[in-house]
DNA sequence: ATGAATAAGTAACATTTCGCAACTAATGTC
DNA sequence: GACATTAGTTGCGAAATGTTACTTATTCAT
């Protein structure tokens, strides 16, 4: 887990908490220790590096692939880690349930996770509230597919990280007014009913593009 | 700085950013340090003890009171820190701008901080991102307040975090439909104009509380 | 005192957004 | 061909939001 060149700097390790949505659930990626035991991917801080740099590197070690998305979790120094860390700093990287899984990683349901170490565990838990607080702001949840996808897939993920259903027309406005997607000229048959267009993440220049304040959300 | 029971836990400190609202800019506590320098108030990491805790401790030294609202930074490793630290934990607070700042103590602008470490600069100036993030889910701006304000310091204190004007009655109806805020019996006259009633939030039971899509601010 | 200046608070109206239901379209299954 | 299934659209009433203008209460200058 931990490569020559690494030192132990500050007992700090860095750790990955790699997501994706499958069958409407949020998973994360759980490797094998060198004791057999499932954890999440991690590295001691190497110096000279940033935090996220670092945490790109290991991603890219483990998966093959860059990480569309990621950003800093809550730093947590309580609970049992894998390694004895005295500190964790996680990262929370989304990914497409399309990539495929090097060997020796296998996704897991964050309702349903393994016995990891505690501290690990409450990392896994805590992504879906990282990936919450970013995905008003950060298009969290188009990272979350591939590049090209269907409205309905979007769709499903903006539920699985509301924890709600939302109206498909309603949905679809929004999207549209956003200006975020355009479609292919490719449509997908998924066996029964109609065939769905393909769409692509396309941020446009937009006016305005002011936010509002939102009581709605504040105290729960 | 660092209390006789503390250990250099993993060479991390715990660094707090400590912020009120003044004059319409934000504001950071700054203390000296032992050699007399400005620095961000800090603590080398405890064992036995959450982060925010010590963090908690830590700000209620600083204050002589606790923190109404505080939230975990982006921790940081790069950049140089006043102690030599390998890693920074920062915690962002929020106080009153009328809570009275201890001897030793001052409050700076973050658009024109003094000249502080590097790291700490950085960690200062990401204090505002962090609030933004929170302040759709959490009532920082009620936090930067005292116990009693009105309704223009609220709306002032928006401004201040939205970074742009509001319109006065829409702010005002969007408040009361959150039901977020109560009225107190009692009236401020700040020197000209018409006195202004002092509102408490006292955030009350509201029905529904379900999250929208919210597209318009993703990808700047 | 009277009135200008200033700031708080309210009302009314147009515009936009949103939730909802109903509808059409394209495909597979029996 | 009838039917189930999923994609995509349309229209309407309700709710939220932006904007302008107005009223109320106070200080300050004359």
């Amino acid at each position: 887990m931990s490569s020559p060149k690494s030192r132990r700097r500050g007992g700090a390790t860095i750790d990955l908490v790699l997501c994706s949505a499958r069958a409407g659930r949020l998973h994360v990626l759980v490797v094998k220790s060198a004791s057999g035991k499932p954890v999440l991917p991690f590295v001691w801080s190497v110096d000279g590096e940033t935090l996220e740099e670092t945490a790109r590197e290991l991603a890219k070690d483990i998966t093959g692939h860059g990480i569309p998305w990621m950003a800093p979790g809550v730093a947590t120094a309580s609970k049992k880690h894998p390694a004895e860390s005295a500190l964790s700093v996680p990262f929370v990287g989304v990914m497409s349930a399309t990539t495929p899984t090097a060997s020796g990683s296998a996704w897991v349901a964050v309702d349903a996770l393994p016995a990891l170490a505690p501290r690990q565990k409450a990392l896994a838990e805590g992504a879906l509230e990282t990936l919450r607080l970013h995905m008003d702001v950060a298009p969290v949840a188009f990272r979350l597919l591939p590049p090209a996808f269907t409205l309905s897939e979007l769709q499903q993920v903006y539920e699985l990280l509301l924890g709600r259903r939302l109206h498909k027309a309603s949905f679809r406005r929004a999207l549209q007014a956003a200006y975020l997607a355009e479609p292919t000229d490719e449509w997908r048959s998924e066996g029964r009913g109609r065939p769905a267009q393909l769409f692509r993440y396309s941020p446009r220049k937009r006016r305005g593009g002011h936010r509002s304040v939102r009581f709605d959300l504040i105290g729960r």
